[in-house]
DNA sequence: ACTTACGGTAAGTCATGGCTTACGCAAATG
DNA sequence: CATTTGCGTAAGCCATGACTTACCGTAAGT
């Protein structure tokens, strides 16, 4: 079930921006912010949703907390995709014959 | 960037449900909706989101629409998520690491 | 100890969006 | 043709959530 927060996490564009801005590698809040156009206080609540979906961890630093991706929450939502994958390919294999089919009887 | 309307699409729990519904099969509306504890229309609207999506396409048959997943949707969202997967194992094991040195100087 | 730097939290505002009921349209059925 | 069945759309209501400013705590520097 926690795919679910997950996928809430990543629907909004700015918090996405931030997940996409740590995928350049470890960051401090403050110089996310600096790369964005929202308040710092507004990327601190978008680190900390990222956090409980399990899409990031931090660590301190001096006065400092450096945020990174943690895999936990991708790995999650690459299962459950997954899950639809396959059966959803052949499925729509089968859709396309199906309108194949229907062309030629038009013609 | 169509991406971004998946994740969006896949961020609301019932309709979250309606795309895991089609995962069984493909399905007319009413008949999803009957399972859900939303109304027809509401399930309308969310096969809607899900269509622009591209997680979703559907045909007509009859008076029905029998809607099925698109692996369109599904496909654009894992090469999303694979760009942050190998960089993003190799940041948390750096991470861990760091983290086993600390604990060591603290002993 | 004082001050500065860095971030998390609280409170309040405003837009977004998910739901309902009511309505309209097209295809099958008699 | 009139009726029924199955969906999509419009309008309106209400909750959620993204953002701001203001404030507080904590760690480093002088």
């Amino acid at each position: 079930m926690a795919y679910a927060n997950a996928f809430a996490a990543l629907a909004d564009p700015t918090r996405r921006m931030v997940f996409e801005r740590l995928g350049k590698g470890p960051q401090a809040v403050g110089a996310i912010a600096e790369t964005l156009p929202v308040s710092r206080p507004a990327v601190s609540q978008h680190l900390k949703v990222l956090k409980e979906a399990g899409l990031v961890s931090d660590r301190a630093e001096g006065t400092r907390r450096i945020y990174y991706i943690d895999p936990e929450g991708l790995g999650q939502m690459r299962a459950w995709l997954d899950r639809f994958w396959d059966t959803a390919l052949a499925e729509f294999g089968a859709e396309v014959a199906r309108d194949n089919l229907k062309r030629k009887d038009a013609k």
